[in-house]
DNA sequence: CCAAAAGTGTTGATCTTACACCCATGA
DNA sequence: TCATGGGTGTAAGATCAACACTTTTGG
């Protein structure tokens, strides 16, 4: 299809991702304790959106695959490298590209707090709140929209949570990334007890003291993480169809 | 694939739908009482897989949405108008298509079964049950595994269902279709206080009568069909975001 | 009256939720 | 010893699954 006779028939297809973190400071400068979601945006330099804040994507390359795409595209942009990765949805309306008709394939993807620390920052990658995000290109505000509530939903019956943590973990900061996704408090002794019905962690036998408390154990995942986003047929890892597939 | 300067760096765009309906009979010849899900194919008529039967679809014009790509693609070869429809995934893997690089974005739908039976059928068109398919071209066995996978994961906490049934419906009609979809069979007790625990049918006052014993109630739904297919923001029918979206 | 599907009631099991309470540590 | 978060116990409430039982029809 492509570049028909008639050139203005043609039309792009662009791959990007929306890129959640874990972050201490709630961007007012304080940092309490409580960690929050944000996302890098790339600073667009050319028109149409020039200047606007967007996400990282690019136009896809004809032999990679689409989540080959969005990693390289990542790569690049951020110099991240996630540890969750999943196609979000095909956003295609006739008129999101004021230059000419562009289908976006968006993927999300999640990097763990050190990754995320690593990750380049200048005057063309910026981390952002993501409640708190300003008017970007395109229709990227709405897309953020749609994969923040995808993530509030998943998290509640999958493990990827896990993505936006270390190795090793307590309890009390596995239960503190759900509360920051779902937006409240959570009960420690519930908490607890739901999780390790799914039989996945195990202690590690190290403990963790922070603070004039008791220590807090450590645990680690045993099972591999979840057969992989949403199980379309052929991705990389997809493997027996569980019921992890997105309902 | 078309003129690029590079023409082998082309990537075209398809959009094809998996369309599921009920049908009484189970492909055996006997028609006993217990529906079963069937979808329609269309025979390619070209390389590559020329004879092969595979997904409607077709490119994707550059002045319609994907949703009314779909639409259009659907009406065109099997003459169907879907009372369902929602974006499945989008399924780009390098080689998945011999002759060139494409990216099919594929939709999933559902109609009643007055509108399947009112479908063109003919030499180059024939309705499969889904659980019996042939060898199809492309990847397109895998993507409807895929959607089977969806269409049972969603019609546990969806309403989607109605969208096989007509206006009014009894409780059995609408049990049925879940037992069909959901290979098992369920308690009509139970299932009958789940429906109207969700608040969402009315009794029409009408009774159907059919066999040699007590008339059935006939309902009809209330509300509108759910805020549409998993709110990707800028959809038609999208509106207020709900818990509706894709688990 | 009988068979069969429609529809209601009941009970025990399981899962959720709230919250009381003890434990271990640093200050 | 006090404050604080780590961790366990428990009981009320909601939800779910199984199944007995009554109702209403055609034959």
């Amino acid at each position: 299809m492509a570049a028909s006779p008639h050139a203005d028939e043609a039309v792009a297809i662009a791959v990007s991702t929306v890129i959640f973190a874990l972050r201490q400071d709630d961007g007012i400068g304080a940092a309490n304790g409580d960690p929050t979601i944000w996302l890098p945006l790339v600073r667009r330099i050319r028109e149409p959106f020039d200047g606007s804040w967007a996400l990282p994507g690019g136009p896809l390359d004809a032999h990679e695959s689409l989540a080959d795409a969005a990693r390289r595209s990542l790569a690049e942009t951020t110099g991240l490298a996630p540890r969750y990765l999943e196609q979000l949805y095909a956003f295609g309306d006739v008129d999101r590209s004021p230059g000419g008709r562009v289908v976006s394939i968006v993927y999300w993807a999640l990097v763990d707090s050190a990754e995320a620390r690593r990750a380049l920052v200048g005057q063309n990658v910026r981390w952002f709140p993501a409640d708190r995000l300003p008017r970007l290109a395109f229709d990227h505000n709405e897309i953020v929209a749609y994969a923040l509530g995808r993530l509030r939903t998943k998290v509640e019956y999958s493990d990827m949570a896990r993505a936006l943590l270390g190795e090793t973990f307590t309890l009390t900061e596995l239960r503190s990334v759900h509360e920051a996704i779902l937006q409240r408090r959570l009960d420690p002794a519930n908490f607890r007890r739901q999780v390790d019905a799914h039989g996945q962690l195990e202690a590690t036998g190290e403990m963790r003291r922070t603070g004039a408390h008791r220590p807090a154990r450590l645990y680690r995942y045993a099972a591999a993480p979840a057969p992989a986003p949403a199980a379309p047929p052929s991705s990389p890892t997809s493997s027996s169809p569980t019921k992890e597939t997105t309902r």
